[in-house]
DNA sequence: CCCGTCGCATGACACGTGTAACTATATGTG
DNA sequence: CACATATAGTTACACGTGTCATGCGACGGG
């Protein structure tokens, strides 16, 4: 016992943390009321007086509820788990920081306690079980993991009454918040099209974890090029450098392309400056459009044209994830979260 | 009973998350048995035999322990959280996230189960208490949390082995992991003496939470400014927008200064360009400074010079966080986690 | 005087797990 | 045969909480 005091004059004196019974004994009344009071059941069951007391008690023990002792009881957390993609992770943009952020915030003032899982050694239907021992209300998987529908089935089967997934398809079983990455690309694709463009660059980023998102917006690209004659789509990888971006340059003039769908802002601006440095002139020799909107895009010469989401709908997606918790039987639901907008500038 | 079945042959056929007393039932053993064998320790205990049987009952009905009845009867939990600023959070930026991210790796290897808290409603005791009813293992917070004495206080007490962190200066009862942000200033500061500077402006974002280290980087270019004669320092407040930028340039031949240190490289970038919009020369007319040393740095023109830290040691300080846990009567420690450094280039 | 009612508080159980203490059956050992 | 010893399990308890059912005293109506 390395107390710091040196006489106790108990001789039972455990300094360990109060509990519910600790509170009750200083209070003079059973655990029971203590319980009532402290989760403001108590009203017609204890006299204020009482209640007076047993707050008082708390207060002075530091009393704080044991969460697994609750959770054991009550059959279920009120636990919202958002899950870490197994990949290395997708540079998370500040945008999608914000987003999650705000999220929390909001599912906080709904009285669940929202929680980011770290990263776990397995995939799929192993990462499901070290989720599941937490027995959470809900999962909440964000682009990257890798959530397969027996992980889906897993998660159920151990009492979550919720599995989301934030991504770019839907999974079996989970309800499914789609960023539609696909038709950004369409966009981005239209736009270059509409300007007269007709043979479009695509970069492919080697990052990885960005292919998640790349692919998509590529097919999107694609997409948006069958319906127009004449075009032609090109996916070109880079590996985030300057040395990479400057090779890629230096070959430019060989691909035969007169447009640049960039993945995204930062991108844009590696290659924007490999060209520059290589004495392409921009839009003149190549359009080139970024995505995400930065604040860098209009700080860039000449300003990026930029295609980004709109906000992300916060309240919309919390209040999905409350009435799936209250209502687990519901049958999946899938929403497509984001408007995707052009931010048209000089770049192209 | 909403269940899709229409026929349920057994009468008792709850569906309900198996436990390990159904895991037991299926094998024909007692729970306890089960128990050793599923957690390793059944080790000259349970026949081999009887082993398989153990797993493949568990392994056929989906078991997953429940963490909250395992936490209870443990008396601790092996979870390790990292807690979210109050503030509405200083943009993490990708060098932090990426150091987030290894360093839930490695506490993931040493058996540790990483979860980052999300925001809470009250700051300082009151965030404590609901991070304590978790009865984490060990609580890492980080920069922008207001930990105070008394919170660290009140974890402690209900169970918490070990409270680190990670921040500018140190808080009573913890251990202290320290981003030396003064010293950073200072770097930056020296660095443009050196280069024969003496009137030395320095960035001070208005973005809420950015204070944490924008303040202590200016002290630090202060005390730099001490060591040598003829020196000034100018702290200029800025918004993160064009506009603002806009006008610190119009309004800097008034403010005879030859220098700025700009909090970090994408202030930088925001500044530069507003100078070279606004027909200033660089580093003729006033050097530039940045911290970060992102890949932006080297894509601006002229080259930006930047301070940096170097990567911060995730094993020291996984190596920490483990001791801490293991014997959490030990003193607390302070440890400096980075060592600051100056890429010098074109822009001062 | 008895019975129903109301206000206030309590006893007791269940949640799922880990483990110390114990039992029962075989295996040597003197 | 008696006795230690290893093998292969089981029984029983504790962890801290929420809540149902119950108890107890007082009050009012018949």
């Amino acid at each position: 016992m390395p107390s710091g005091m040196t006489q106790s004059p108990e001789p039972t004196s455990p300094p360990a943390t109060p509990t519910s019974t600790d509170v009750a004994r200083l209070a003079g009344v059973s655990r029971a009321t203590v319980s009532y009071v402290l989760n403001a059941q108590a009203a017609g069951r204890v006299s204020t007086r009482t209640q007076d007391r047993v707050r008082a008690a708390a207060e002075e023990l530091g009393y704080v509820p044991h969460a697994a002792a609750r959770t054991l009881r009550a059959g279920h957390s009120g636990l919202v788990l958002l899950t870490t993609p197994a990949t290395p992770i997708p540079r998370i943009g500040a945008l999608f920081g914000d987003f999650l952020m705000e999220l929390q915030g909001a599912l906080h003032q709904l009285g669940y306690t929202s929680v980011w899982h770290g990263p776990v050694a397995g995939a799929g239907e192993q990462a499901a079980r070290a989720w599941a021992e937490l027995r959470p209300a809900a999962v909440l998987a964000l682009p990257g993991t890798g959530l397969t529908p027996s992980a889906v089935e897993l998660l159920k089967r151990s009492g979550t009454r919720a599995v989301l997934t934030l991504g770019m398809q839907p999974v079996a079983g989970a309800h499914a918040l789609l960023l539609d990455q696909e038709m950004l690309g369409a966009r981005a694709g239209t736009h270059l099209l509409e300007r007269g463009r007709r043979r479009i660059g695509v970069i492919m980023p080697t990052e990885s974890g960005l292919d998640l998102f790349s692919v998509p917006r590529l097919a999107g690209v694609r997409a948006a090029a069958t319906l127009e004659t004449g075009t032609h789509v090109e996916p070109l990888t880079l590996d985030c450098t300057e040395e990479s971006a400057a090779e890629l340059a230096a070959r430019w003039p060989r691909l035969g392309l007169d447009s640049l769908f960039a993945y995204n802002d930062e991108y844009a601006m590696l290659v924007m400056r490999a060209f520059q440095d290589a004495g392409l002139a921009i839009p003149g020799d190549l359009a080139i459009v970024g995505a995400d909107d930065l604040l860098l895009a209009r700080l860039l010469r000449p300003r990026l044209t930029s295609v980004h989401f709109d906000t992300i709908p916060t309240a919309r997606i919390v209040g999905l994830v409350d009435r799936a918790i209250r209502e687990p039987e519901t049958a999946p639901e899938t929403h497509q979260l984001t408007r995707v907008v052009v931010a048209a500038r000089d770049s192209g």
